[in-house]
DNA sequence: AGAAATACTTACTACTTAGTAAGTTACTTT
DNA sequence: AAAGTAACTTACTAAGTAGTAAGTATTTCT
């Protein structure tokens, strides 16, 4: 029963995801984070020895944040909308923020990348598209949504248009993510 | 009216264009290409004094590419669904070789670039989106499609899936990557 | 109180990075 | 034939990269 001495790899992972999101993994460096939080290089070595492994240590983290938005969703109550609503608001939150899903960043540079990273990141895909898989099933069951494809297809398009959706934002503006999210919403109701 | 003496600048412009499509634009460097082409790195910077003025050129091949497909798609006697597959077909060959799309890998280092190259990338979005659009709407005025939002939105929505799509397929294969294209023929086949 | 573990800093190394200045070769123009 | 230009190579630099070995201060366990 430790009482928490210190918050630096906690630090080290919000930072590094962060610049992920923004600059992308190749494109930031042990020292910009060092900098950032008044430490030196090797304390950050200290916590994860290698990049590869600070890499993991965030797909680790977005893996149970995903698990605990999970428990979240299995709530009584919740409509099947709600559920769907709460993962778009995550891509929605990250575009006015002018990030991008980490899925999609560290996608550009994932053939750099050792096979145990690989791994992590095709179980948090998997999870993820499973969860909204899910969701629209129930949705389907229960009548409140309505869509041609299987569900696993329909999570495919789904992701595909809110991960794109907000890389695309960077360029073209937020306007366009907008109306994706818009007609996301459409296309599924009944 | 020069001969041709070398095609050096050609081979890296094509192996810059590979190297971002492969590993992304923050992984690899100067090094990587000449050691490829036999050549020195002083010779890569002859032909593109900076990293940045490489992108350049390589974002203009791609304008370039795909004027000549406006124009080759402007050829009469060819339907909506024969054109939409032509675009379809380029993302198709990309997941194919496991590359991916030059916009949605440069995206995740889009903060790292300098405003001249931000503008020339939405240049060629705007321009891609654009022609994707027209031929939308040429189809839809037609009856030879359909699809319940604007043409530009549908456009929007096509883009994303694949773009994120062939992205997606580096991770959990290629097979989620058909099925994908196999939902935005039948969305908007009547 | 002494030993051990934690969380660092200091100080460094080997390597890679983009980038450049000056020289070389070969072809082209006048 | 001379001058110029294009397409390089040679040889280098300054800065940044990940990574490490050894030392220090502070807390925790026994």
């Amino acid at each position: 029963m430790t009482v928490r001495q210190t918050d630096t790899k906690e630090e080290i992972l919000r930072l590094g995801t962060e610049f992920i999101q923004v600059y992308g993994y190749n494109a930031f460096s042990y020292a910009d984070i060092s900098k950032e939080l008044d430490i030196k290089n090797a304390a950050v070595h200290y916590h994860f020895p290698g990049k590869e492994d600070l890499l993991a240590g965030i797909i680790d983290q977005y893996i149970q944040r995903y698990k605990e938005l999970g428990t979240k969703i299995n709530t009584p109550g919740m409509t099947a909308k709600q559920k769907l609503d709460i993962f778009i608001s995550r891509y929605t939150d990250l575009c006015e923020q002018n990030k991008i899903c980490i899925i999609g960043s560290v996608c550009s540079d994932y053939n750099t990348m050792p096979e145990s990273v690989k791994a992590k990141l095709g179980e948090l895909i998997e999870m993820v598209l499973g969860m909204v898989e899910k969701v629209l099933q129930q949705g389907k069951r229960s009548g409140e949504l309505n869509f041609p494809e299987t569900a696993r297809v329909k999570s495919l398009l789904i992701m595909t248009n809110l991960a794109a959706g907000v890389q695309l934002a960077r360029i073209t503006g937020k306007k366009d993510y907008i109306a994706i999210c818009k007609s996301i919403i459409d296309q599924i109701s009944t």
